[in-house]
DNA sequence: AACTATTTTAATCAAATGATTAAAATAATC
DNA sequence: GATTATTTTAATCATTTGATTAAAATAGTT
């Protein structure tokens, strides 16, 4: 009697190798930063990926559920790219700056439609997403933060100056077509000015720094 | 033969009152601002206005039309608030820039969500509205613009200033439910770090402009 | 190769939505 | 007061949307 040889091929499920659900999640990303919750269809998602309307629901469930998953993504990725460069004790105050928002632009200058999208989506929804962020343990604990409280002795409100990094940084890609309306600009003219703004925006940080 | 008694009481229409017609305006300027115009249905519309749903359509059209009336009068309220105050050939640079903050942090104050609406819907559809709002003019050839250039003798874009003054003073409102979250924020904490602002973006803009 | 499990498909469904309709109500005119 | 014009109403419609269904196709297992 011959003993059965036992296959050790692993299980190969579609979940794992994640091929129609991954395209499925692209193309919900794409489409859902685009255009919004509200005004995405499950429709435009399934032509996006080229697959079938049906494989929505049978992946994930519902419209709601895969929105649920793409914006949670989207904020980790927003928020959580600022936890190494605040919490990297090797670097002073003035290089977090610098890395902030050259990091920041180099991300949506590839994404520059990220920060509104997340920024309408929580006011529609603010407790849904809100809570699940945990930026706020690495900014208030981080080393970033005390560099900032030492080098301006309490003049400057922490939190002020990082709403102020932010402002500097995100906002010209949320408000993008007034800017290039009001400025006449094309897009590589928009580029440049964004260019222009990685070197001003840690200059401008800096003399906010040294008021007296 | 008596000679008929010509009435000269006025025809009175109630386009011309805008009581209806007003009633769904407002209604819907609330609404819209609110959800935006995806997800605004034109039910919720005539609950909020305390009318019958076939009203809409009778005085409006339809709901895109309705929308196109309202997003536009937003956006004359919220950019052409500049226009005065950059005009004002008898106020220094600085004081320009404390009532572009005041002015501004007033309005929003009061009307917190018009700015993420109306950069979320221009984003959706940037040529239906961006040429109509006049602020090109206003800006570029401004008084303000004038003393910027004096000021900074061309060492910085005064495109880009106005850019920072506006991000620093528009941004906060935008990434409000982000910030409440972040800062462990009450609303009326908010308001008082909005409060803050309106002293400290005069000095950080000031600041900037002595960058040698 | 046969059987079972999973994925995919196209049709269909139930509910929602912007819009229309026709009648009732109200206002205006003489 | 009768007639006409306008506004309002509630029902209805046509289309769209997220979701479901059942069968076909494909993949996995023995």
């Amino acid at each position: 009697m011959i003993p059965r040889k036992i296959s050790v091929a692993k299980k190969k499920t579609p979940q794992e190798d994640g091929t129609t659900e991954e395209k499925i999640k692209q193309a919900a990303r794409k489409v859902f930063i685009r255009k919004g919750f509200a005004a995405t269809r499950t429709r435009d998602i399934a032509e996006e990926a080229g697959l079938n309307l049906a494989l929505l629901n049978y992946y994930f469930r519902s419209k709601e559920k895969l929105f649920d998953l793409i914006m949670l993504e989207n904020m980790q990725q927003f928020m959580l790219g600022m936890k190494d460069i605040f919490n990297n004790e090797s670097s002073t105050l003035n290089v977090k700056v610098i890395d902030f928002v050259a990091n920041y632009i180099n991300l949506l200058k590839s994404q520059p439609d990220l920060p509104l999208f997340i920024l309408h989506e929580l006011k529609a929804n603010p407790q849904k997403f809100v809570e699940n962020v945990g930026v706020k343990k690495v900014l208030f604990e981080s080393h970033f933060f005390k560099q900032i409280n030492e080098a301006t002795k309490g003049k400057i409100d922490s939190f002020q100056l990082v709403i102020n990094m932010m402002a500097l940084t995100v906002f010209p890609f949320i408000a993008c077509p007034l800017l290039k309306s009001i400025g006449n600009l094309k897009q590589n003219q928009f580029d440049e000015l964004m260019e222009e703004r990685k070197v001003m925006i840690p200059r401008w940080i800096n003399s906010m720094l040294k008021i007296k």
